[in-house]
RNA sequence: UCAGUGGGCCGGGUGGCCGCGGGCCCGCGAAAGGCCCGAGGAAAGUCCGAGCUCCACCAGGCGGGAUGCUGGGUAACCCCCAGGAGGGGCGACCCUACGGAAAGUGCCACAGAAACAUACCGCCAGCGUUGGCUUGGCCAGCUAAGAUUUAGUUGGGUCUAGCCUGCCGGUAAGGGUGAAAUGGUGAGGCAAGAGCUCACCAGCGGUGGGGUGACCCACCGGCUGGGCAAACCCCAUCCGGAGCAAGACCAAAUAGAAGGGCUAUAGGUGCCUGGCCUACCCUUGGGUUGGUCGCUGGAGGUGGCGGGCAACCGCCAUCCUAGAUAGAUGGUCACCGCUUUGGGCUGGGUAACUGGCCUAGGGUACAGAACUCGGCUUAUAGGUCCACUGGGGUC
RNA sequence: GGACCCGUGGUGUAGCGGCCUAACAUGCGGCCCUGUCAAGGCCGAGAUCGCCGGUUCGAAUCCGGUCGGGUCCG
């Protein structure tokens, strides 16, 4: 993931989270709001509940693999939070759940259609 | 072969597809392309010690902290090595905050005579003494037989012996306790006892010898009075404080905001004093909360030679080996290792036992650099190597 | 990343090395009071003092280690 293409200020992250809608499942919240720039900006939280430096880590790169793997529209600052049981989920189950929040919150790209299923 | 002790090392591999960070080259370019590099033994806990940066600087004191057998190593250390002492183990070997209780203060609950000052109980009876009782002798009086005398009885004013009580004295052996009781055991000795004497052991002091030293060995001497300093403390040695969110620079931004103190006044990183420095300082409120540097080549790794018992040191050669910043070093799939459980086939051996192949399933740890090093501590599936100890068997 | 603080009944706090078999408040359970509830009164239960070692005759307390919470920084 190219550093324009993340979320990196503290105050982002706290538009997103203040003014930002929320879809979520058994493993992952995702927050989300327009932004300016047209193009999509993603982030992602692992809270310090779900494990040591090396588990939060792992569950870090899983999601950011996923999040390459999808082709949203642009102009949406996402972040992705995991909960509790992604630390007991592999990688597949990890991109299902981020691809069925993304469907159901309409933010996949029109002309890209069919990447809904995992 | 079983059980164990000490030390070292490894801690998955190969391939496909898709990706990430940094450096260099070529580019106008953070684009595209090419080449190279990219987590650990603990990266962890942040428990010690340093480098580095800032606090303008210097000196002294107070306060505070750390260490604590000896000698070395080191930049330094609560580290490491070697040795001593004490303790544990049959042994290889392991463990130890291991200075001082004759500098002072404090504490030692309960129990106990008593917890550190010697009293109490008890034991002894040589000498003196108060009172009482008993036995025997002596003396005096009375009664009976009556010649001195004998027997009985009364009285102690006298002596002796014993007992009780009190004072004085000799003792520290004994005193159900307690974690701990004034050296221990045995023998002699004594009025009773006691290192009072003797033997052995433990402790103390002295002399001589060995060792750089902790300490050890030998001889001699007199005779010995508790514990706690991870209680305050004393002694010796060391330590200024904070920490890379240290700190420096660039850019942007609010506002020339309010209050207070101003020539010995304010400030000068725990406090005080002195020198000295700054001329403005302090408090409140507000703004920026972006980028660059610090940032990775260092008490560095590997090999050889030399010194040293060793830790380690010196010289030479050679190598460059992570630098992220919502935080890279990966994601996924397949196969193979390793290990373990069950089943089947099979080899060696009389047997106990031991090896090979196939198949089904399980497991494959602890853990992620964040300024950098040296240590310590803690976590860790499994594997492997070396040296050694004890037991059993065979030759 | 760095610097610190705290662990004692359900909760919030006390607690001179021996009087600790651990105190107080609140909460909990039962009884009394009341027509009923609250308040009040009486009684009771509830703690391996986070864990593991060490010092001491003796540790909640002193000293190490470890685990778990929490706070601060520019």
């Amino acid at each position: 993931m190219v550093r324009m293409g993340r979320l990196t200020k503290r105050a982002d992250f706290t538009t997103v989270y203040g003014k930002g809608r929320s879809w979520a499942n058994y493993w992952v919240v995702l927050r989300a709001f327009p932004n300016a720039m047209g193009t999509p900006r993603y982030g992602i939280v692992v809270s310090k509940r779900l494990g040591k430096a090396v588990m939060r880590n792992r569950i870090k790169r899983r999601m950011r693999e996923g999040i390459r793997q999808l082709t949203p529209k642009g102009g949406w600052d996402m972040v992705f939070i995991a909960r509790g049981p992604a630390a007991g989920a592999n990688y597949h189950r990890l991109k299902g759940a981020m691809c069925e929040l993304v469907t159901r919150a309409r933010l996949f790209r029109l002309s890209a259609p069919g990447e809904g299923e995992p």
